[in-house]
DNA sequence: AACACATATGAATTATTTTTCATATGACTA
DNA sequence: TAGTCATATGAAAAATAATTCATATGTGTT
């Protein structure tokens, strides 16, 4: 990620939606259908977020009969953990060893 | 930080104007006209985006005579580096002992 | 193959953000 | 206090992003 592309980085983290979907799949892997139900959110909406969400590999996909399971991408998990930390202020995360 | 306000902070990292000031501020403290200069970005541009910095406390601001000179505030450092830390793909950092 | 269910897509509408430009304010100087 | 330099502000215009709705696609079932 070069400084040129944090900006696209961060904007996918700038939407209340985007946000709510991520913390709900920090929970577990779950169908478009259930986040909908679970959110309150019309699917049409959630796929074009999800979709969103993919483009930069945030969350992944992953067919299981007629439903589409997403899920956190691995490599995003640490960075929502960081985040974490800093919504808790958390001090030892502020070190970073850089 | 609450999950609902991610979005607004996040959101002030989205923009490319305001990463580059971030970025140049993390050299040293500067001016209006310096950043103006060196980003080579109208004034009042300037200006806003560095309104909306300090409205969510990413950015400080302190009168040295006529002019305004903007630095990052203390609380931000940290954060920057960890996002620095997630551009290198810093393994130490996602540890984070959360 | 026809159907139903789950999800995706496109395009138009609406909302939000960014840019621009004219002007206002505030700090120093003569 | 008039002038000038540095920066801020407001509002209109332009650009970008989000929402909506109609419909398409894909997967499994009868």
């Amino acid at each position: 990620m070069t400084k040129n592309t944090y900006h696209i980085f961060f904007s996918k983290l700038s939407n209340k939606l985007r946000i709510n979907i991520i913390s709900s799949l920090k929970e577990k892997p779950k169908s478009v259908g259930e986040l909908s139900k679970e959110l309150k959110i019309e699917q049409s909406k959630l796929s074009h977020a999800l979709k969103e969400l993919k483009d930069c590999n945030i969350v992944k996909a992953e067919q299981k009969g007629k439903q589409r399971i997403y899920s956190l991408s691995k490599t995003i998990i640490p960075i929502l953990r960081l985040i974490d930390c800093h919504s808790k202020n958390c001090k030892k995360c502020w070190g970073c060893g850089g």
